[in-house]
DNA sequence: TCGCACACGTTATAGCATTACGCAATTGAT
DNA sequence: ATCAATTGCGTAATGCTATAACGTGTGCGA
């Protein structure tokens, strides 16, 4: 999937995205975009889900919210399957791919004969500077 | 974790999750159980985190929905990481262990040094019969 | 210029989850 | 036996997340 140029509504959230230290909700999204005259929860939904189909940004679906793709060039639809490590105290998301997991997983859905849609994984723990 | 004797809104919760067809989410329990006497959502989401807490109940993220561990008698706690099939056409869940994705993410949670409390595995997709 | 696709704006509503308060039952140490 | 702590329960209120349904404006190809 190619990235069109993003729409005023489009653009704003995705800036407010890459702006932000980590992941956010939509309606906190919302809330920093009011200034630019948001008012309703559907003018982010309606933008992310375009952001999301260009594959530039990402939905953490365990904590519902929302961040831009660690890979601001490439198309991160082609990399296979993504993972994300949330830190719960700092919020921070580190993105990554792993061929060997992506590989797995498939092998148990070709044994299954199970097609996959979209594929999650997220995990939920504590980051190395936030343990020490 | 051991699974203590239920109480009686656990055993209710439980009763009906596991005799669904697939997941649910906690309004559709706590519609299923105003017979019972459920008047209100907390009477099911306090059920359903000692369920959790047990390990026999997981719940699927990406769906916000409730579903009975697939292994009645052991504990899944003590199987590694659970990953699930959810199929979008007839709302079937498939829950599977595979030792080699948990093998590979500890890998890589080891190399970055991150400490996971919870990892989330969710497939959606199609599921073989709805394929067909 | 007509029709279509798309982005947008607004209101309302649906669906998911938690906070806060108080009471009752249980347990367990003294 | 008694008191304190813990746990479960009931209710009301609230907050957070997401979508439905309506209408408007704009650009663009047939």
């Amino acid at each position: 999937m190619n990235t069109p140029q993003l729409t005023k509504n489009q653009a704003l959230v995705f800036d407010v995205l890459e702006k932000a230290e980590g992941p956010l909700s939509a309606y906190t999204i919302l809330d920093k975009l009011r200034d630019h005259g948001f008012r309703a929860p559907l003018q982010v939904y309606r933008a992310l889900e375009k952001l999301l189909e260009y594959g530039v940004v990402h939905r953490l679906e365990s904590i519902n919210s929302f961040v831009v793709c660690a890979h601001p060039d490439e198309n991160c639809h082609s990399h296979g399957t993504v993972a994300f490590a949330i830190c719960e105290s700092c919020g921070q998301v580190i993105e990554f791919h792993d061929h060997a997991v992506d590989h797995q997983l498939m092998n148990w859905m070709r044994s299954k004969k199970f097609k996959a849609e979209k594929t999650t994984i997220e995990i939920r723990g504590v980051c190395e500077s936030c343990a020490a």
